[in-house]
RNA sequence: GCCCGGAUGGCGAAAUCGGCAGACGCAGCGGACUUAAAAUCCGCAGGCCGCAAGGCCGUGGGGGUUCAAGUCCCCCUCCGGGCACCA
């Protein structure tokens, strides 16, 4: 036992006591650890009829293999971690895995770098930053561990790709593709930011055109639309990114005919293109061309309104409209420019418009009339049709295009009152005018109608006469998943020329990528260089075939990867469906708000397809998800470029790895951006340090104690409250708020209490089972925040069996509960005086402490006591006058 | 432009349901221990006035509701994120 006598508390002790030393603590439990493979094992499922413990499915996003992790990264798997140690001693059977997201570009630029294959690169990553993940104590189960480079993974990436050719969800089409220069390969619109690469910040994006792999993600718009209003375990802010960028809209699509210029009249074949800004009128020769144009609006109620067709320069028409006009030609080619340039830039939005008549009148099959068909800059190729009626009474774009060029306008729509009333005023300054809470005008069979149940009826009867109907609009595309990239999963398909495109029958996969492939700078695939790779047999007619020289976009990988966690080894499958069964959906899904779109619609899309196909039951991969806020440093995200990056390995050398994760989750709450403090860091070692002594000055009383003691004595009654009350504010927050930051807080505050009665402790005066109780439980109480102490201690306390199964503290209300309050007294709202009362004290006893108390009595000495207001256990409010 | 967050001491933050603003920690100051330092321990600590007792002010700004507002309502400023010619 350690001298403790001073006057001073705890003060002369400190000299000869053993110090806390994470550095000699950390690796000795490491390696302890790594002697169990199956430490971190979840159990098998039960078998049909029998109960076996609840599941719980924790899951941190994996990371990409660059080689080092960050602080971004220790922060997300301290707070997987500590749940999943949590749930454990909740007596929850966990699956908590880890993996890699192998494959990608970085190892291609290694590889160009220095000269390093990107395997050789990527798998000495991978042991590089397991080490490290190891050294901060990460309760993972390795044995599950999946790595999406090796073909063991990714030839389920080519199974699925033939599933999904064979049922159409996969095909193969010439379309504009977003071409990242620095990359030299396609992107995903969801990776083009602002017109620039999401990889390469400063580079612009080029449109170019080349036979691409789509995935039909656009069959499930409407359902991963739906789902999200059930996925109440998600962040709002997340379900409305997803809701923003599946972006449904309710409309119609309406057929205009061309017209034949043959049957144009005579008088109007000598006029200029200005003629293209006005409506005119139908004549009798009117003839249509056979040519159509299809509009998407979603105010086919305004249609009486249209006084030109607005076509995207892409559009299909304006090809064969330029072929016959090389002055519009010309002209179109600008537009083209304009666009283009404006995509590239990001500024799409404020580009300004412009654009040019073709010559050519469209018949709108409401009116009869003929509109002028122009080309815009503002119109886009790929979303609805490519091409809308223009409508600049009542849509702010086409207002201004109109008012540029002159284009006829006229009013529809008018707010009720105006046309109830039937004023005849300026209506031209309502212009344009978008209400939709209105009625229409102007409309022929149509007027006197609101606009909603106008478009209803124009709908039907556009239907009824056979030139459109109802329809609804997405902005939601298809996957595109070509990559001309080496390092990805090769696509499982052949170009036979007799029996065009075929899939690699399913006994040949995997789809090897070859290992020895040059990588240079130069575009195009790195494997259509490697004549071995490309040459193939045609599995058809046995003649000679070539094979796919693309790879998949990487987010492929990432769509299932968490399903074969469940079941890492199976070769003859993807996975067990039992196992999905019982361990899907993933309980708590835990990464950065940066993958709120990518990563997490196309996984949800990748487990409708999988359920389609029979594979899963779930329709959602994650019942709850967790989007915990950045690592700044000085108010900015850590970067290179800025030097203000802080290493893990630093962290650890200094403080230790459970001060560096305790500090990550002490910071701050963890959905909110976490300002990176070394002193922090040095605070949270020093608490450490400080439960560390104060457990191993006592830990002789408690060995070999194991009395349930509840003590009634005083000094272990204040103790034991403190105790609960703070085992029953951190079990809440695991079931709630998480707000680790506080629970860690919490735990700081009742080792204070306890280190004030430390000589109380000493002398006996608080009880040998009493101290038993309040050691261990503070030891559990720090497990999920700080495993290796933890373990250290409660060996120190000589407690058997392991720590991790451990069950979680019980909190009992009656204990924590406080015996004596302060009510603080206010007089009209301002705080005058604190009573202590009984805790179970009535309302009338209250008013009389608080009216008996010494400075309210000279406060309110001659004057009125109006009110009284008494709220129960928390104050008391005198409004005086 | 639209939609979400956020703004509280010197700093990170707390206040979960409208009820003592600033818990916990960092940095700081004073003290103990020490030949000295480190480590540790004890104490002080929102601002202003005051020897003190105490008083006044205070949660980005302005208004409001209430016995009582960081918290609810209206208006505004700044910061961060998402979307943005999507017909």
């Amino acid at each position: 036992m350690v001298e403790n006598r001073s006057g001073e508390g705890a003060a002369t002790h400190a000299a000869d006591e053993v110090r806390y030393n994470p550095a000699e603590i950390e690796p000795r439990w490491q390696q302890i650890w790594a002697a169990q493979p199956d430490l971190y094992a979840a159990e098998a499922a039960p078998k049909p009829g029998e109960t076996g413990k609840p599941k719980y499915y924790v899951l941190e996003m994996l990371p990409y293999p660059s080689g080092q992790l960050h602080m971004g990264h220790v922060r997300n798997y301290a707070i997987g971690d500590a749940l999943a140690r949590y749930m454990w001693m909740q007596g929850y059977n966990v699956l908590h895995p880890m993996g890699w997201d192998a494959f990608g570009l970085p190892a291609e630029n290694a590889a160009l770098k220095n000269n390093t294959p990107p395997r050789e690169w990527t798998l000495s990553n991978i042991a590089a930053m397991k080490r490290q993940m190891e050294r901060l104590g990460l309760s993972y189960d390795w044995q599950t561990e999946v790595t999406t480079c090796l073909p063991e993974y990714y030839r389920w990436n080519q199974w699925f790709f033939i599933q999904m050719f064979n049922k159409g969800l996969a095909y193969r089409r010439k379309s504009k593709v977003n071409w990242c220069p620095e990359c030299a390969t396609v992107l995903a619109n969801e990776q083009v930011i602002n017109g620039r690469c999401w990889r390469h910040e400063d580079t612009l994006v080029e449109q170019r055109d080349l036979e691409q792999w789509f995935l039909r993600t656009t069959n499930y718009a409407q359902e991963l639309l739906d789902g999200l209003d059930k996925l109440d375990g998600w962040p709002e802010k997340v379900r409305t990114m997803q809701r923003n960028w599946i972006g449904r809209s309710e409309g119609a699509a309406v057929e205009f005919a061309m017209e034949d210029p043959a049957t144009a009249p005579e008088d109007e074949k000598h006029l200029t293109r200005h003629a293209g800004t006005h409506v005119l009128p139908a004549h009798d020769d009117v003839k249509a061309s056979g040519e159509k144009v299809a509009v998407f609006t979603t105010r086919i109620d305004t249609i009486f309104g249209a006084t030109s067709l607005q076509l995207a320069p892409g559009h299909a028409l304006v090809k064969t409209l330029t072929a016959e006009n090389p002055r519009l030609a010309k002209e179109v080619e600008d537009l083209i420019e304009q666009q283009k340039k404006a995509r590239e830039t990001g500024d799409i939005g404020a580009i300004e418009k412009h654009g040019v008549f073709t010559g050519r009148y469209a018949i709108n099959p409401f009116s009869n009339e003929r509109l002028p068909v122009w080309v815009a800059n503002y119109i886009l190729a790929d979303y609805g049709t490519g091409a809308i009626m223009s409508v600049p009474a009542h849509d702010e774009r086409d207002f201004e295009f109109a008012k540029k060029y002159g284009i006829e306008m006229r009013i529809v729509v008018l707010p009720r009152r105006t046309v109830e009333v039937e004023t005849d005023g300026p209506q031209e300054t309502l212009l344009p005018y978008t209400e939709e809470d209105s009625l229409l005008i102007n409309s022929g069979d149509f007027n006197m109608l609101g606009c909603v149940e106008a478009q209803h009826r124009m709908a039907a009867y556009a239907q009824e006469h056979g030139f459109g109907q109802a329809t609804v609009s997405f902005r939601l595309k298809d996957w595109g998943v070509s990559r001309q990239r080496y390092w990805g999963t090769p696509i499982p398909m052949l170009y036979c020329e007799k029996d065009g495109i075929v899939p690699v029958p399913e006994d040949q996969l995997p789809v090897i990528l070859p290992p020895q492939v040059e990588i240079t700078q130069q575009g195009g695939s790195p494997l259509g260089r490697v004549p071995e790779f490309v040459n193939a047999t045609c599995p058809k007619c046995g003649g000679p075939a070539r094979r796919e020289t693309d790879t998949m976009d990487t987010f492929v990988d990432s769509s299932w990867y968490f399903y074969r966690y469940t079941d890492a080894k199976n070769s003859s499958a993807p996975f067990d469906p039992a196992k999905v069964a019982y361990w899907f959906p993933i309980d708590q899904y835990i990464g950065g708000v940066e993958h709120a779109i990518l990563h997490l619609i196309y996984s949800r899309f990748w487990t409708r397809v999988m359920r389609d196909l029979g594979l899963v039951k779930n329709d959602e991969p994650a019942a709850r998800l967790f989007t915990q806020g950045m690592v700044i440093k000085g108010g900015a995200k850590m970067s290179k470029s800025k030097g203000n990056v802080v290493s893990p390995d630093d962290m650890i050398a200094r403080y230790g790895a459970d001060a560096t994760r305790m500090y990550a989750l002490f910071a701050a709450p963890p959905d909110r951006d976490l300002d990176w403090q070394e002193d922090g860091v040095a605070g949270v070692s020093r608490f450490l340090g400080k439960v560390y002594r104060f457990v191993m000055r006592h830990a002789a009383i408690a060995r070999g104690v194991t009395a349930q003691a509840t003590g009634s004595d005083p000094a272990s009654q204040q103790l034991l409250r403190k105790l609960h009350q703070t085992i029953r504010k951190i079990t809440q927050d695991f079931g709630g708020r998480w707000h680790f930051n506080t629970c860690i807080a919490a735990v700081m505050e009742m080792v204070n209490t306890f280190t004030a009665a430390d000589e109380k402790i000493a002398s006996g005066e608080v009880p040998p089972a009493t101290v038993a109780v309040l050691l261990e439980n503070l030891v559990l109480l720090l497990a999920p925040f700080a495993p290796y102490i933890a373990c250290e201690l409660w060996q120190e306390l000589g407690r058997q069996g392991d720590l991790l199964r451990a069950p979680w503290p019980q909190f009992d209300e009656a204990l924590a509960k406080e015996d004596e309050l302060e009510v603080p007294v206010q007089l009209n709202g301002k705080l005058r005086s604190v009573v202590r009362v009984a805790a179970e004290a009535d309302q009338d006893t209250i008013r009389d402490a608080a009216l008996a108390d010494e400075k309210i009595k000279a406060a309110i000495e001659g004057k009125e006591v109006v009110k009284v207001i008494i709220v129960t256990g928390k104050l008391v409010n005198l409004v005086v006058k």
